[in-house]
DNA sequence: CAATAATATGAGAGCGCTCTCAATATCTTG
DNA sequence: CAAGATATTGAGAGCGCTCTCATATTATTG
């Protein structure tokens, strides 16, 4: 099928090009006769703007980037980053704009691309996950002045100058030990994540949870782990030789690792050991036994991520937006509650 | 920083600008020495073209859309898509494409992105992922005459006239049925998947397995899930009755809902009842106990559904290609080899 | 109802590139 | 080394849109 253009459309409409685009666009000033015969041809034509066209003469191209950098097998395995990109395309496409994809699995890849992604003017704006990211590129983006936001505070250093929408972090990781705390336990571990803000933040609640209650945190009871499943199993065992009575895992692929690692010790959980999760995947509710967890909501962060980046494109706002948004405690099984 | 053109460039480097897009475009009859120096000029500057001009001028716009049907939470959940999603992204990479992603949560929303997708030229082909597509769309396709390719192989009413790059799904239910009844197994049940070509062609291959060996299909012994943990559970829970001495699970995610099950009955898996998968995603290795499976190589399914539409973008090939990718056995305890 | 203001429409330039065609430079070869 | 062949470069048009500015139309008011 041949692709109209506006000028064609005009053509139809009997009106010219230059009527058209204000239609379009939504200009006003146009008389409401002249504007519904053009949309009536608009609409019978499936009449699209070229984007490239478009681009061109607006020099806006409503793409916009998701970069997620050195995704690595496990960073992707955890389902927090599809949830996210399915969010982030969700509101990509409420709003009009297009989801471009770039994830880099190794530095070579993102130094390659990431030239192009700022100076060939595809790109309207970023939305950057993962913290990992290397500064080099968040400097290049600055420097051509791409507008964007991060999903996931950035280190302090430089947090004030970054836009970014967060989830309360610290204040989750607060319900859950205190949640813990309430239920008796006192050996209380913690599953911790090195290495990205989210879980500093999420060790930050936890000790500041314990501590309220006058309990001192046993850095025995602290062991580190990646965010996947395999890393909290690991993780669990070495824990297990220091006999916790509860633990806090920093997500819930960790979560789900510390209860195969608690079963295979042919200990039980809740009964032996309590566990509580942090963010509320789908898999927490259908866990074995049900997961005690943090929601976090997803789809709200990438919602905003989008809109804030709208925002930032349309009015370069300043100082930079900082969004954090609320968690909430989620009782199952898992800890023991029910007790 | 301002963005350069390629007049700009031209000046800089003491040429016109038709030269300097020759560089660029890689065209003959250049002398090396001009060649050179406007190469040098654009890497001092980080020089790059503007895509949208590039596109509105040579009706190109290397990007490629990512179309992945009516998601729901659970599709998703599915390891198996952000695997798809990563080998795409890493193809496009290295192919100088950039993938857009278009997730469809709803008809509605498909409905309203399609006749973007198709008449804006924004996208120079089409990777769509997930048989369950609308046919609606596709025929939109078809009208527009985008080029686009198919991951998984379409209903064999339309087969013929589609690209696509599917892996032997009959081949690795052969395989992976066959070592069940090798090992002596008779009562076989399956948990198997509708509605898709991937769960027929493994639904086959399962029976054409038994069949070769003498084992009668008992269709007591075969009960349909979804693509999930969950659908797994519940499913092999309605197994269980049938007392099945393996099981064939369609996906690793069906499998692991499958070892639950089992697990929750009081009995185990491999001595009571031998599972075995099919995917290898990257938790069935660490899956207890770990998953005897049928590995498809997801990153070269990804890599070939992006140089296949590359070649069809070039030179719209008569007729589809079709592309069948080997799978293999992977034999871990969950089958009960190791005996 | 003429004069002025306000509204509605069209014509033209230009966004930064590609591609054709003409012009110039360089190479062959008798 | 002249004439023709070939390799190299530049100028110009045009891709389909937006946006400014000029023009035409309609509304307002003394």
């Amino acid at each position: 099928m041949k692709r109209l253009t506006l000028e064609e459309i005009g053509q139809i409409a009997g009106v010219s090009r230059s009527t058209v685009s204000r239609v379009i666009n939504d200009h006003p000033n146009i008389r409401p006769a002249v504007r519904q015969r053009v949309e009536d041809v608009i609409r019978q034509t499936g009449y699209q703007p070229n984007s490239a066209a478009r681009s061109l003469a607006s020099r806006q191209s409503r793409v916009f980037g998701l970069v997620m950098p050195s995704i690595l097998q496990s960073a992707f395995a955890d389902p927090y980053y599809p949830l996210v990109i399915q969010a982030i395309s969700h509101a990509c496409n409420q709003h009009d704009y297009t989801p471009a994809l770039f994830l880099f699995q190794t530095p070579e890849e993102e130094e390659k691309m990431s030239q192009r992604i700022v100076a060939s003017g595809l790109i309207d704006g970023l939305i950057i996950t993962a913290d990992t990211i290397n500064s080099t590129f968040v400097s290049k983006i600055q420097q051509y002045d791409i507008p964007f936001v991060q999903i996931g505070r950035p280190p302090k250093s430089n947090a004030a100058s970054i836009s970014y929408v967060d989830v309360d972090n610290e204040a989750g990781a607060y319900l859950a030990a205190s949640h813990l705390v309430q239920l008796g336990y006192r050996r209380i571990g913690q599953l911790a994540t090195a290495h990205n803000t989210a879980g500093a933040d999420r060790d930050a609640g936890f000790r500041h949870a314990l501590g309220d209650r006058g309990l001192e945190v046993d850095e025995a009871l602290v062991k580190v782990s990646d965010f996947s499943e395999a890393g909290g199993y690991q993780a669990m065992q070495a824990l297990l030789d220091q006999q916790p009575e509860a633990v806090f895992a920093q997500s819930d692929a960790i979560a789900l690792g510390a209860v195969r690692a608690i079963r295979d010790r042919g200990l039980s959980v809740p009964q032996d050991i309590a566990v509580v999760g942090f963010d509320d995947m789908p898999l927490a509710a259908n866990a074995d036994p049900p997961l005690t967890t943090v929601r976090q909501p997803i789809n709200r962060t990438g919602m905003l991520a989008v809109e804030t980046l709208i925002d930032i494109v349309r009015t370069r706002p300043e100082p930079a937006r900082h969004i954090v948004l609320p968690v909430e405690l989620v009782i199952r099984a898992s800890s023991g509650a029910a007790n």
